[in-house]
DNA sequence: TAGAATTACTTAGCCGGCTAATTAATATCC
DNA sequence: GGATATTAATTAGCCGGCTAAGTAATTCTA
């Protein structure tokens, strides 16, 4: 029997719809901060540790090189981040945060409080973990029981 | 008290970086049927109802009109999808599929199928349904042609 | 050690997205 | 009916993404 999937209805379908619908709501309220969509995670990997390589930045967000490029320089333009020397290596550099940068760590956690509250609306606590668990286990990563901090 | 929220750990972050991996997946596979991530999804509407107006795929897409605009004009010329006068209104259109473009969707589907299993690969049947679940019921906020807020 | 391969990043150009401003057609109101 | 508002779609320009091709520095190798 030759059964036709049927595409929307697939996991792999809601799953975009809602990340299309979460990332419509990043970009919404992150805009009040004066962010791009996509600016934001990459700042939060140098939240995580500053003076990361370009490199890094790119298979830490899954993404590739190109944009790291592209997205440093404006992110330097705006006076967020601004790159050093490596002396180690002539080739690469190394990414620090600003003040300025630094500065944006707490309202852009705000952003995206709000915006999670926004996409798992209709959630409540005990699926918000459950879904927690599972992404987190799609991820690869761990803390599968620990509730943020 | 003083909790900092910790940006990274939270369930809007798990969920990004889940979509942007499977983002990714798409895209990869999508590439053999000479497709663009996202151009699937816009023939997904059609493949489910042929002859649809501009601004219904935008709002359908969750996308502004600009971007259907653009969308339209590539699909257009690589002829997957045809506009056609729309008689009872001359400012909007018809988009409708070509016979390529309907000749797509078994392929496509095949590629989702692909991606998908890629993506949950860590997940066990269970968690699958849990998950998909879990996403039908956020979608359910704003799926149904509902005011979305 | 000189040349070849590899690595790290940039450039160019395209596509999916957005906002702001524009155009053309329809609907509304005086 | 004519002026006005509203709606549908487009254009222009930007940003986040990509691939392909190029450049410069490092490493490997003969």
């Amino acid at each position: 029997m030759i059964r036709t999937p049927s595409i929307r209805g697939t996991t792999g379908f809601a799953l975009a719809k809602v990340c299309k619908s979460h990332r419509v709501n990043v970009a919404t309220i992150l805009a009040e901060v004066g962010l791009h969509v996509g600016q934001d995670m990459l700042l939060a990997e140098l939240w995580e540790q500053d003076g990361l390589r370009g490199g890094e930045l790119a298979v830490r967000l899954n993404v590739e090189p190109p944009t790291v490029t592209k997205m440093l320089r404006r992110l330097q333009t705006c006076g967020l981040v601004e790159r050093r020397q490596n002396p180690d290596d002539a080739r690469s550099f190394r990414v620090h945060l600003t003040d300025k940068g630094r500065a944006l760590r707490d309202p852009v956690a705000h952003c995206w409080q709000r915006a999670e509250e926004k996409t798992l609306a209709s959630l409540n606590p005990k699926e918000r973990q459950t879904l927690h668990g599972l992404l987190t286990k799609i991820r690869g990563d761990f803390a599968p029981g620990s509730t943020g901090e």
